[in-house]
RNA sequence: GUGGCUGUAGCUCAAUUGGUUAGAGCGCCGGACUGUGGCUCCGGAGGUUGCGGGUUCAAUUCCCGUCAGCCACCCCA
């Protein structure tokens, strides 16, 4: 044995080809269908690139290393970096909204679990240069819109919509210090995964009063409008912070979507630069990892040395929507069939098969053959094995005919066509 | 990076209290079948029991290490 690929890293057999080439199919017709425009960047880039906003420590996560030349260099561990500067570069020239978006394959080096490796695909949308809500609408809607073309409705897959500024009001106005804002967004994020008396630990443990632990779990625990639109009705500073994200839920229901949407305050992704409304798909039954996530990060791309410009967008990886295609069996998603297998009965017919075989190649036909002497009935067992739509016998009668049998694989059936016409 | 669980054929799994040549189904190859596929029957290939060490007369089985997978933590692209 040749030893095994390492570990995270992935080999895709025919079929596992078969289901990524269908995903990336539904990727490029949707973002086709909200108008985005594909681009693509250096799978490896300066290491810079990524400690400079995210820090040292973010190194041993990467797959960083010295190119021969002495350069610090990471593979890329996430696009928007990347986006940013290529956006920059060209921000005067760009006619804004930026509605841009790739599938680039990301590195990073950590232990691997289920639904998680050192390597994925991503689908990255993101729709620069316009702050209002309807820009964060369109960009959920492309993400629910991908679930729909995989074959997913709302009892499979929900979407989980939050705001920053939304929960931030009403984590200070529970009585959360800033200095704890960074904590409780922590323990929010694992609302669901931890039992409440723990995540209030959490919080005590953190400096909050016991009175105040209990408020803020409470923001977290909001998962409809009335709730906020009560919750909202308390702040000082008065209720239109949740303008945006009322605002976003309403586009989504006008858009005929918001079937798939929940509010959800315990969804503040954990990435310190979402600045405003944030959403995460899940599957229903929340058995998997998230399938998707992103949001809004206003002031992001000037952080990283670009322009100012406000941003929303998602990443959404192939592992865990692999999974789940796997698992609901959605659609067949096996490559084209096999349409013709041609058969020859003697050595005599192996030139005309070739022949014949070639000139339907160029007519663009996908065709097979026998690459080797065999009975008949071997050939039709191989035609069948490849899953081809008819069969092509040519023998020494057919060929004094000047008309093959043709063999109908599903049917069984069977017909005399003259060659002349198997060519065209 | 830390901790827990698990590693037998390509896949799913067997293998008495540790016992002699590690089995089965599916899949794969060949034959029955030299002018008609799917079915059936017969045969075959394929294993250093993840790897290394230890205990023992004897290890797939017990112990240690290591690697890999899964789970939790960390982190969340």
């Amino acid at each position: 044995m040749p030893g095994q690929a390492l570990p995270g890293f992935r080999e895709f057999y025919p079929e596992e080809t078969a289901l990524r080439s269908h995903i990336f199919k539904v990727w490029r017709d949707v973002a086709a269908r909200y108008g985005f425009d594909e681009y693509d960047g250096p799978p490896l880039e300066p290491l810079e690139l990524y400690t400079a906003k995210s820090g040292e420590e973010i190194v041993d996560q990467l797959y960083a290393f010295h190119d021969k030349a002495g350069r610090a260099v990471a593979l890329r561990p996430e696009m928007t970096p990347t986006l940013a500067r290529m956006v920059a570069a060209r921000a005067q020239a760009l006619k804004k909204p930026i509605r841009w978006f790739s599938i680039p394959q990301l590195f990073r080096y950590e232990r691997q679990q289920r639904g998680r490796l050192r390597e994925h695909f991503q689908l990255n949308m993101d729709l620069i240069g316009e702050p209002g809500p309807l820009a964060d609408a369109e960009i959920i809607a492309a993400a629910i819109d991908v679930q729909r073309g995989l074959g997913f409705g709302p009892d499979d897959v929900r979407v989980r919509i939050a705001d920053r500024r939304v929960v931030y009001a009403l984590l200070v106005h529970a009585g959360v210090a800033d200095d704890a804002m960074g904590t409780t967004y922590t323990v929010l994020d694992k609302f669901e995964r931890e039992p409440r008396k723990k995540l209030h630990d959490r919080l005590t443990a953190a400096g909050l009063e016991s009175a105040v632990a209990d408020r803020a779990l409470a923001v977290g625990a909001i998962r409809d409008r009335a709730t906020l639109s009560t919750a909202l009705g308390e702040l000082a500073a008065g209720p239109d912070v949740g303008d945006d994200l009322f605002a976003c839920m309403d586009a989504l229901d006008a858009m005929g979507l918001g079937e798939f949407a929940d509010i959800d305050l315990s969804i503040v992704r954990g990435l310190a630069y979402y600045t405003g409304i944030v959403f995460e798909v899940f599957d229903a039954p929340r058995s998997l990892r998230a399938i998707c996530g992103g949001g809004r990060y206003d002031g992001l791309l000037k952080a990283l040395g670009g322009v100012d410009l406000p941003a929303t967008g998602f990443g959404m990886g192939d592992v865990v929507l692999s999974e789940l295609v796997r698992a609901r069996a959605t659609r067949d998603h096996t490559g084209p069939r096999l349409d013709t297998f041609l058969i020859a009965v003697t050595a005599e017919d192996v030139a005309p098969v070739l022949e014949l075989g070639h000139v339907m190649r160029d007519a663009g036909r996908s065709v097979e053959f026998a690459l080797k002497a065999q009975s008949m009935g071997k050939q039709l067992k191989l035609a069948a094995a490849r899953g081809a739509r008819r069969a092509v016998i040519v023998g020494p009668d057919e060929r004094a005919a000047g008309a093959a049998i043709v063999r109908d694989l599903d049917a069984g059936t069977e017909e005399r066509v003259a060659f002349e016409r198997l060519k065209q």
